[in-house]
DNA sequence: GCTTTGCGGATGTGATCACAAATATCTCTA
DNA sequence: TAGAGATATTTGTGATCACATCCGCAAAGC
């Protein structure tokens, strides 16, 4: 999900038991999990690999993320009061030193956590699993991308989603986070 | 996912596995695989057992499947050409059956055949992947609330779904799927 | 009559193994 | 030197087993 492996990496069981200290059978079971999730891809005979996105797929799992995550972050506005908000501001802080010290894998777990502390305040854990499953299915691609483009500055819609909640509106909280989402995965389509 | 199990029907991994012939290993991944995806719920202890839904999560549940599945209407509006129009219309005559035969089950299975028919059409793989590991979700609980309130007409929501496609009217489709999703659902939380 | 306790069966977990298929490596030839 | 065939290694699969734990049930106690 972070970016840690990038895409068509290959992994076998017996590697992932022994990197883990344990035996084939958990090794399985967890990749087994992951394949059904969509974080990693099998081929025919069974050997397994983080997934290489074709443009359609990054397409298609962007229109998902924005069409749940705008709900999320709109069934989330009632509840976000002043806490989570400054906590907001304090993870946005934290990916200005993932930018400064260029480091893509930090950026991108930064990036997730300020998304999902707003939307666990939506108190909808179906949902949240749901974008979770999209960012791990995500992970590989943004770690190739964001690698080689050299960000330099924040995310401008973080602050707009910031402002839209301090200030109660819905229609503006729903268009910055389309338009973070949108403007994040436009990268990854160049 | 077509309701063969009522909500918290128990299942253990050696009777899995004796009622398809095989070992405690296959049906173990198969478990895992459906627990990650929420079709089954697992306990702290491992017991594994089909979901027994709270409202919630049903509430959650139908709203996903609308936000999702107006989207794949939509984007299938544009591909739906005459012969898809006329299965949807078979489907929907083989949903009659089911009513007078009041085979919950069947019911179930034709109409998420109906739905999946369609969104086929949206070549979305990934939405579609979604929608259905929700569908899996509601399986035990549909069928729960389907075979207690005995139906006696089609959904009407099918006749005009079709008749959108027909007209090539989006936001009439749009609005028919929704209908159709949240009255399908709404007998869930009564 | 109700609760508690103890016991036996049932169940999930992780390890190991044999096997078949797929992949990689090597060798020989043109 | 490049390619094709043969061999060796790697890898996933499914079965089996030992073990710790959990659950249910029955008997005993209050």
């Amino acid at each position: 999900m972070h970016g840690d492996m990038l895409p068509g990496r290959a992994l076998t069981l017996r590697g992932i038991g022994k990197e883990f200290g344990v035996s084939m059978t958990p090794a399985r079971e967890a990749v087994r999990r992951l394949v059904a999730e969509g974080a990693l891809s099998m081929s025919s005979s069974g050997r397994v690999a983080t997934p290489e996105l074709s443009s359609d797929r990054i397409e298609e799992l962007a229109a998902l993320r924005t069409l749940i995550e705008v709900e999320l972050a709109s069934r989330a506005l009632p509840r976000a009061h002043m806490a989570l908000i400054e906590r907001l501001q304090t993870i946005n802080a934290g990916l200005t030193d993932m930018i400064q010290r260029q480091d893509p894998v930090g950026y991108i777990r930064t990036n997730l956590e300020f998304h999902r502390t707003l939307y666990l305040r939506a108190q909808a854990p179906a949902m949240l699993a749901m974008t979770e499953t999209v960012w791990l299915q995500l992970g590989p691609t943004m770690r190739q991308h964001y690698g080689r483009l050299k960000r330099k500055a924040l995310p401008p819609y973080h602050k707009m989603i910031i402002a839209a909640l301090r200030a109660g509106d819905e229609p503006g909280l729903r268009l910055a986070v389309r338009s973070d989402v949108t403007q994040g995965l436009k990268m990854l389509l160049a």
